[in-house]
DNA sequence: GCCTCCTGTC
DNA sequence: GCGTCACAGGAGGC
């Protein structure tokens, strides 16, 4: 019973993979420009119940002109405002219109000087388009990526969304409707259209009003206005959660501001908006005053004078902030979590500054001047590529706020690399760094520090041991400056979100470098942290040399016609593992390793599949490292592919997404990947972005995506892939390698060698339900064995090979592999043989009930 | 070191 | 419109 995947092309119907690739398929090495074509293809595979030809080919023109208008609708635009035709030219009902439907928008009229104007705008969905060549789209790019989201940035147009949450991060960050709208007019080719005027005013008139601080370890619902805080414990959610007998609605003072600097930047002015709200008090203390500041400059003209203001405040408990604030969301009340760390006398300074000499880059200061852009620090997330340097900006502002700080981080390994992170770039006492994991549980010595930890290790629910308890009791009982939450898209997750209720702080900075998830929860961060405060262009970065360039590719690989008959037959899981065993595909991953080992790069293959991780790596004789392979081994591999020349290659499972880090690496290969998780293909791509060579001469980075042709593999290189483009990385397609059938020892090169892999495969991978069966394969299939855990979970996964085959076949670079099948070996003697089908219930089906069992408990 | 349980990801 | 894979990791107990 193969689960069904409605969206997957080619599935048990050879007419629809015929069309498809009949359509599909350029000729050879033709380039294919990405988008469109990649979203039509994907769309046009959504329906599967077209009969009629005809009218199938029909409707799909239609649908691909809907997406290209969808798409290009300001492109279309833009030309014809370009060819310098009397403004507002598109009023013709040319043979385009008709295209254009609903979203002709020449209705609005161009300014006379709309050339110097880089903005566009779509009154319906407000979406705001920037011409990237146009001699303002530096500033206005400033201003977009502050009051909007980008939703996508190629080369020439960027893509903006307004959205309540975009606005909600602007009015965070200090700016106020009038200044949105303004600056908005300045840029804009056509002049604002009501709508959007009147979206932006509603959507941001309550914002900024209602703010959540913590008191004495208690949180409290505070605002300037009476009024909204009326209207609040009017609301039959929130006024129930207040917490009684604690006094009523309290007043008090807000505090006043003095000058701050972010340590680590430039010219000390790293808070322009803080530092020129001073300098209109104090003039001539203001500082020079880049681009950007002149924009913010005159965004913040007029600065309200919320000193001395009165606040009026009430209590809630720990346990319903999540609610609480949601809520407020909900109602139009986003609440802004601020830190008045400065006047914060409550609890102790922390002993912590950057080292001397250290600076941090621009984009860096850029992101920081967000989230203490008024001299205050602003809870919220930063979205950095991998390695840009997120780990520094956490330190920085820890070096900012100098309270006590927790870091979580998601796996034991980045723990450790936080702290030697902190120890790095700060001065920070090695003792005031303390590490909280199932292995150490250490505290800092003096009254305040740094503690680094897990999600996991925060939010487990089961019984502790005696130390985590009590750790967890000290983390419990005392406010945090700082929360540092690494990889923080990964917050929503139903156990994870929990740290935020029960570890108290004053301010959260969340980062990541892939602000996605396929659920739709990724939302939530709004409140959970709160909004986006900065995201970074990743070509821009790349152009500046922060971060690696880098070439991607999709290689299409034929599947020979006996292999396409068993996919088409075959269950879901065995066609994953087909595709990605596909011969043509084993012969491309061959030809790249060896042109890009002769290059003298160094390579890493991903696959998800165990299967074919393996069976790739040994035939090919190249190392690898998977979830079973121990502590030890790892570390060897890790250092052989680091300094030793003879390694050139490793293969990786989805062990190597995140976590691992492999500065040397400078080509990718992805066999095999996670159905369509954009996620995953962009933390690979991460992998090699921090190229060391990065700044030599021309260099360029690779990655290569193998997909085996007319297979649900299409489908989903095309989704996973969207993330990027957005980024405006472009996609090549492959579809032949010059002269592959030249190199030497091609695998698989005779069509009996390949009747015999497809054979092999379908041994090696029927065993699911029925029975163990001992194979004669080279290589079989370990489980989990050389770990130890876990192996052996699915008992198709059954460990059958003994050391001695596989040494005969490993070279002397192989060592580990031998290693890890003794291993796997003795995992083996104390099994024995599983229950034949006997029974009618073998161990893989028992697996099966119980996990089945497992969750109607949960739920 | 091995095992189990729990959780996340799509 | 529903549920699904298989792999990974951490914690903690023995």
């Amino acid at each position: 019973m193969p689960p069904k995947r409605k969206a997957a092309p080619g599935q048990g119907n050879a007419t629809k993979a015929g069309r498809a690739s009949a359509m599909s398929t350029p000729g050879p090495a033709t380039p294919r420009s990405l988008d469109s074509s990649m979203m039509s293809d994907g769309d046009d595979d959504f329906d599967e119940d077209v009969t009629e030809a005809q009218r199938e080919r029909e409707a799909l023109l239609s649908r691909e002109a809907d997406d290209f208008v969808n798409k290009f609708t300001f492109k279309g635009k833009r030309l014809q405002g370009q060819d310098d035709e009397p403004a507002g030219g598109g009023r013709r009902a040319d043979a385009a219109t008709r295209l254009f439907k609903k979203r002709d928008f020449s209705y609005l009229p161009l300014k006379p000087d709309h050339q110097n104007r880089p903005l566009w705008i779509d009154p319906d969905s407000c979406t705001v388009v920037l011409e990237r060549f146009n001699p303002l789209a530096e500033q206005a790019t400033d201003f977009l990526i502050t009051i909007a989201e980008p939703k996508s940035r190629p080369t020439f147009l960027h893509e903006y969304a307004l959205t309540p949450h975009s606005l909600y991060a602007a009015v965070s960050v200090g700016l106020r409707p009038r200044d949105i709208i303004n600056t908005l007019e300045r840029f804009l080719k056509t002049s604002l259209p009501d709508v959007v005027r009147r979206k932006i005013e509603d959507h941001t008139k309550s914002f900024g009003k209602v703010k959540l601080v913590l008191k004495h370890n208690k949180y409290f619902v505070e605002s300037v206005d009476a009024e909204v805080l009326q209207t609040l414990l009017k609301d039959q959610v929130i006024g129930s959660l207040r917490v009684h007998g604690s006094g009523d609605i309290t007043t008090s003072y807000a505090p006043t501001m003095g000058g701050l600097v972010i340590p680590g930047t430039q010219n000390a002015a790293g808070v322009h908006q803080a530092n020129l709200r001073q300098a209109e008090k104090k003039p001539g203390e203001g500082g020079d005053a880049s681009n950007e500041a002149d924009l913010f400059t005159a965004l913040n003209e007029e600065d309200d004078d919320d000193d001395k203001e009165a606040v009026h405040a009430f209590e809630i408990s720990d346990a319903d902030v999540e609610t609480v604030q949601k809520r407020c969301l909900d109602i139009g009340f986003p609440i802004l979590e601020e830190y008045d760390f400065r006047n914060d006398d409550v609890n102790p300074n922390l002993e912590i500054d950057l080292r001397p000499n250290t600076q941090i880059r621009p984009y860096q200061e850029k992101s920081l001047s967000k989230m203490f852009g008024n001299g205050r620090a602003k809870s919220g997330i930063i979205v950095l590529p991998c390695g840009a340097g997120k780990t520094l900006v956490g330190i920085t502002a820890a070096c900012t706020i100098k309270k006590g700080v927790i870091v979580l981080c998601t796996s034991s390994m980045s723990v450790v690399q936080w702290r030697q992170e902190f120890l790095k770039w700060s001065n920070i006492n090695p003792d005031d760094v303390a590490i909280f994991t199932a292995e150490s549980k250490q505290k800092f010595s003096g009254s305040t520090g740094i503690i680094v930890t897990t999600y996991s290790m925060v939010t487990n629910s089961r019984e502790r041991s005696h130390d985590s308890k009590k750790m967890m009791d000290f983390l419990r009982g005392r406010e945090w400056g700082l929360m540092l939450l690494d990889e923080v898209h990964v917050v929503p997750a139903e156990m994870f979100r929990r740290v935020i209720s029960s570890i108290k702080s004053h301010s959260k900075l969340g980062l990541t470098a892939t602000l996605l998830r396929e659920d739709d929860k990724i939302s939530h961060l709004n409140f959970l942290i709160g909004p986006k405060l900065y995201e970074a262009n990743w070509m821009e970065l790349s152009q500046q040399g922060h971060i690696a360039k880098v070439q991607c590719a999709e290689v299409w690989c034929p599947m020979p016609t006996e292999f396409y008959d068993e996919y088409l037959r075959a269950n879901a899981r065995m066609r994953r593992t087909l595709y990605a065993m596909n011969p043509r595909k084993f012969q491309a991953c061959q030809y790249l390793i060896n042109y890009h080992e002769a290059r003298g790069d160094k390579i890493i293959v991903f696959s998800d599949e165990l299967y074919s991780l393996k069976q790739y790596a040994l035939k090919l004789k190249k190392v690898f490292i998977y979830g079973g392979t121990s502590q030890n081994e790892r570390m060897q591999v890790l250092e052989n592919f680091q300094h030793n020349p003879e390694v050139n290659t490793l293969f990786l499972s989805k062990i190597g997404d995140t976590s691992l880090d492999l500065p040397e690496a400078t080509c990718l290969i992805q066999i095999s990947s996670h159905f369509g998780s954009r996620r995953q293909e962009a933390q690979r791509l991460g992998r090699i972005l921090r190229a060391k060579r990065r700044n030599d001469e021309g260099f360029n980075a690779f990655f290569y995506s193998l997909v085996s042709k007319d297979t649900q593999e299409m489908y989903y290189s095309s989704k996973r892939q969207a993330f990027l483009v957005d980024q405006g990385y472009a996609f090549k397609v492959i579809t032949q390698l010059a002269n592959i059938e030249k190199t030497p020892d091609l695998a698989f090169a005779t069509p009996l060698e390949s009747r015999e892999l497809l054979q092999r495969t379908l041994v090696d991978n029927e065993r699911g339900g029925e029975d163990d069966v001992e194979t004669d394969d080279l290589f079989g299939k370990p489980g989990r064995g050389a770990g130890g855990r876990g192996g052996g979970r699915k008992a198709g996964n059954g460990v059958r090979r003994t050391a001695g085959m596989l040494s005969e076949l490993a070279g002397g670079q192989d060592m580990a592999y031998i290693e890890q099948n003794k291993a796997a070996n003795k995992a083996l003697k104390g099994k024995g043989k599983k229950g034949a089908g006997g029974d009618g219930q073998s161990k893989f089906f028992k697996g099966l009930q119980r996990e089945k069992e497992k969750s109607r408990a949960r739920g």
